[in-house]
DNA sequence: TAATATGTAACCCAAAAGGTTACATACGTC
DNA sequence: GACGTATGTAACCTTTTGGGTTACATATTA
């Protein structure tokens, strides 16, 4: 597995990045055409909120990419976050390997992007 | 993007069918062994709970797996749940795809193992 | 039979999404 | 300078959900 050393980009930050300021619109007015209120959309935007299922759907919409693709970036950043607030879950005791139908790791557990 | 006909496996039953029966432990053993309630366990196997990032982390560490094979599994899940609880997503206009910088589709968006 | 395991409900707490309203600030244009 | 718009953000409300504990009825097993 991949470590994560940084922080993962957040969602918000390719929203506005790759959508936002290129096309030269307003929070409102995206916020208006997400069918969101301003609110969810600025939240997410300055990181303060996360891209929900419902909220994936209705950005691979407006933006012709697929769900998975924000909801991998919302998952990497989670994922990075839960590990920076608690170390908790490495006193688990792993199970014996040799016990284990060993399953290998998947794939972009990192941003990644096919092209 | 690989349409999810579908209802995509539930964590839950990955836990109990590769993990739990094949080791022979109970839930309430590998509940304390996760370091987690009996309760916690007990929803996610009976699919009326999800794995969260921090169960993610002690899945990953008790059963020699990452991370995000368990999120991936969640992702997949919750979003075909998204999907299914409504539509409205649909009415959102995409943006005139000419003035869209195009991201491909990231991998996964179904539950893959490589071996 | 006795002990254990399990699903589930009830109850508590905390977090978080999403909406509306409101306000101060910033950045325009007129 | 004045007015309108955009924006971040706070306050407030509702609903959902994770996670813990306790409790109980029903298996299941020793």
């Amino acid at each position: 597995m991949r470590k994560m050393i940084r922080r993962p980009t957040h969602p918000g930050n390719i929203i506005k990045k790759d959508y936002l300021l290129p096309l030269s619109i307003t929070i409102k007015d995206m916020a208006a055409t997400l069918g969101v209120s301003r609110k969810t959309l600025s939240k997410i935007i300055n990181e303060r909120g996360a891209v929900t299922p419902h909220m994936a759907l209705r950005l691979s919409r407006a933006f012709d990419t697929t769900p998975d693709f924000w909801l991998n970036l919302q998952k990497n950043f989670d994922l990075w976050q839960a590990k920076k607030e608690s170390q908790e879950w490495e006193k688990v005791r792993p199970f014996p390997k040799n016990l284990l139908h060993h399953y290998n790791s998947t794939p972009n557990s990192e941003h990644i992007i096919q092209d």
